[in-house]
DNA sequence: TTGCTTGTTGTCGACCTGACAACTACTGTC
DNA sequence: GACAGTAGTTGTCAGGTCGACAACAAGCAA
């Protein structure tokens, strides 16, 4: 009825993975393989399937791309791309880019069939990457530092069980400044609906130091917190 | 080379677009007027153009479809809706829903070219609306609540020139709440990168009472604030 | 035992918030 | 024109939060 009435485009999903690795917020990039930007760096990402959701495939193109695991990650939709200039390729192509977060920074060894990827400190890649992807890591990037201040992403990069300076060490890696270590902590503590503890406690991340107690994350990653964790030089 | 290895989509465009009328949070829907959904209210929107920005296709689709004046209109884009069930008709339709907001909720008069729309509170309609657009309004509704509390989007709501009780009116509409005006002229005063001084004054809504001092907003709509206006039982 | 390191709690002044009273500058009414 | 009424604006103040920094706790290494 109305089939050649509008323009036909393809969807794709774009993916931001984004991990803390050393003390630095990285992000996964894959190498493509073919034409067009063959050789460059982009973001892990693909064609949306016939019968897809589009979360689906976000999460699908991230597994098949990097071998990553796809468990314990954290998806959300970011923005979608769509200008007409965007893809060289014939038809439009319109991209729902995705931001995700994972503990799990470990990537397959060689052999595998994931393709070339790659953990990056996002300050070295922002300004090299194809299509649009510089635009699509800067806004993935902005968001996640503030979904840092109200929900519980933060704890999206840690495994399951964690302490609180394990967690300080996401928010200065993600944020780029210092955090008072007393002050984070009492913070922390006085929020009900985020951390829940374990009884257990753990050596310090250097081996030397007092352990510290471990606790656990309530709540799903993008889940709002009832007390923000305000950025503003703390 | 690729032409049928990849599914193929229609794209869309669904704006919502907000107002404060009588102190309450109004959206614009039109009636559908053909199928499907035809007869039952729904956002305003349609299908981009071949070589359109997807920005400029919701800006058009609102003008052609509601008359609206497309000046002073503040745009963002809220979130993509794609789940394969989400349209009936034959082929894909992903739908990129843009957030808007106007001062000027007057419609055009019936005999223009505009289909038939109307302001509608938007308790009235949530529930009610066709394809998932009741989900979009959502949405919406959300983001435009949050967004009043750390960008000047309140400003988007009223003419360039207004007193800072119609501005407290309109986050009173938007968070359904009662905000002391005390405390909220101190705050809104206080903020160096809001408000600008018009140096005129204009008598206040009800006719009696003291003439109010006129400001001018600064900055662009979905701009961020330096100091946050916190919804927390202001 | 002595340092050293890291986690955790205490302290305190500065600032911000929210409740509410008081005051100002008008309009409409008697 | 005095008076009441209304809405905008400023004042006050107790309570809470924030950030800087000191102090303490609990382990490791030499």
């Amino acid at each position: 009825m109305f089939t050649s009435d509008f323009p036909i485009f393809y969807v794709t999903v774009d993916v931001v993975l984004f991990a803390v690795r050393e003390g630095r917020l990285e992000v996964l990039v894959v190498r493509r393989g073919e034409a067009p930007h063959e050789g460059r760096w982009a973001l892990p990402g693909g064609f949306v399937g016939d019968d897809e959701e589009l979360l689906a495939a976000a999460r699908r193109e991230l597994v098949e791309e990097t071998g990553i695991a796809g468990e314990g990650l954290a998806l959300e939709q970011l923005k979608t791309f769509g200008a007409p200039d965007r893809d060289r390729r014939p038809h439009r192509v319109v991209s729902v880019a995705y931001l995700a977060v994972t503990p799990n920074a470990e990537l397959p060894t060689a052999g595998s069939d994931a393709r070339e990827a790659e953990w990056r400190p996002v300050d070295d890649v922002t300004g090299h990457l194809a299509f649009d992807h510089d635009e699509i890591l800067a806004e993935a990037r902005a968001r996640v530092a503030s979904k840092l201040e109200y929900t519980r992403l933060a704890a999206a990069f840690l495994p399951p069980t964690f302490t609180i300076a394990q967690l300080r060490g996401v928010y200065e890696a993600v944020w780029g400044l210092a955090i008072d270590p007393g002050n984070f902590q009492r913070k922390l503590r006085a929020a009900t609906d985020f951390l829940a503890s374990t009884g257990e406690s753990v050596k310090p991340a250097g081996g030397r130091g007092r352990p510290a107690e471990v606790f656990r994350a309530i709540g799903e990653p993008f889940e709002a917190l009832a007390v923000p964790v305000p950025r503003s030089s703390m």
